[in-house]
DNA sequence: CGATCCTCTTGGACTAGGTCAGTTGTTTAA
DNA sequence: TTAAACAACTGACCTAGTCCAAGAGGATCG
């Protein structure tokens, strides 16, 4: 019997979590069907949703939209100031990194794009839309925001590679200063679709601006990441 | 009419939110209660929620344990790096900053504290728990961590001001680094308590640990955010 | 061999209630 | 004047279902 367990939701929120750490249920595997944890449970599937939320929220569960709930593997962890690649990062960490493009947008600049890039008045710009797995999980939305003056053709490269790298080795802009944000929020619509989420549901999003060796601003990247997939993790001298 | 509401819950959502955007529910102020939404769009308890979960998420609106749903205020920028205090961080952003004693326990490292302060064996510790509000709100719950050693009489301080203060004044220990995690997780029951939340609902966990001069480790903090109180903000050049 | 269709399963969205425990403001009694 | 008692209100927790659209996998057909 699990110990101090007042309510059905901690009876049930416990029992889940015991069988995922003493590892019955291994990491990406999936959970029972909520109907069938009603059933087990003997309550009903309000309570079990109720339950499997909770243990979302923590970081321990995710969910795959219309597919099920599954276990989350280990956090990954990031310092968005290294700009490092992704795929090198992940690599580290003895994880597997895919990343495929999904759009590109050329547009001129409007909403939070434009603040960003810190622009007013008709400034067109190219909009990359990316989409990172680790382990053949989907965990990352990305959205590259260029001036389309300082990148002359750079939709004919090739766009799933690290773009750090594309900048340095065809542009020679090298990143002097990064400046970021992290809010926790929800996933819109299109960044819900792509990871397989429902629309509303908790993403950690990261706003982040970079500045090449003269000081010019050189573009902006909206990530929304899977908020169980990763911890930020800074180290610096202060 | 909202534009393209196909659902309920989106018609509720869009609904709150343009009340909210236009100012006709202003920050911190309660919205009606759950039993009164539900009969103003005639629909059930259960889909109110939900829609309020969602703009939780969101960051729009937050609650107070069985008190009821209020209009969250603009988020705090923080940066974790600068050492800055508190009270002024708020202070400079027009806010109005205060933080209570909530607990000191002295004990033995073990758990999570001996994890992030590196230590083995038996080393006696100091905890010190408090609450920060924000515009009279419980906003951050924080727990300082403390080798009892490198602080004689600690417990005899002034300990709702800032303990960076302290910690340069009365022993003469400065931060040279830092190193921190952002984890978005659930409350644990404590915390749910002294921030009004219920047990599992959303935070924005830091743990930061502190180097003092000759890079001896300092001290270890944990910090718990109300998510839609916060943004993490950080420049740095790379 | 590839595409289409069909069926089963899944979570998402919804209705219509009830009970319980903590919060708040008001009334009452010392 | 003050504190205790009370009643009203709130979200938290819970039952018992229905209907729907998207996903997954197998069978079928050109």
């Amino acid at each position: 019997m699990p110990p101090h367990a007042t309510t059905q939701l901690s009876k049930i929120k416990i029992t889940i979590r015991e069988q995922i750490e003493s590892g019955v249920i291994a990491e990406m595997q999936k959970l029972p069907s909520e109907r069938e944890l009603s059933q087990l449970f003997n309550t009903t599937r309000i309570t079990i949703k109720d339950a499997l939320v909770s243990l979302e929220t923590e970081g321990l569960i995710y969910r795959e939209e219309r597919r099920g709930w599954y276990v989350s593997p280990q956090r990954i962890r990031y310092n968005p100031l290294s700009r490092s690649h992704f795929h090198q990062m992940i690599k580290d960490q003895n994880r597997r990194a895919e990343t495929t493009l999904i759009n590109i947008r050329s547009e001129m600049a409007s909403g939070q794009y434009a603040a960003a890039l810190e622009v007013e008045g008709i400034t067109p710009i190219h909009i990359i839309e990316r989409l990172r797995h680790i382990d053949g999980r989907a965990v990352l939305y990305v959205e590259n925001c260029l001036k389309a003056a300082l990148f002359p053709a750079v939709l004919e490269q090739p766009l799933t590679q690290s773009l750090t790298q594309l900048y340095a080795e065809h542009y020679g802009y090298h990143t002097q200063r990064s400046r970021f944000d992290v809010i926790p929020t929800s996933a819109p619509l299109n960044v819900a679709k792509a990871l397989n989420l429902s629309e509303g549901q908790p993403v950690l999003k990261i706003c982040r601006v970079n500045y090449k060796q003269d000081g010019e601003l050189l573009d902006c990247e909206f990530e929304y990441w899977r908020p169980d997939a990763v911890m930020i993790q800074i180290d610096s001298r202060a």
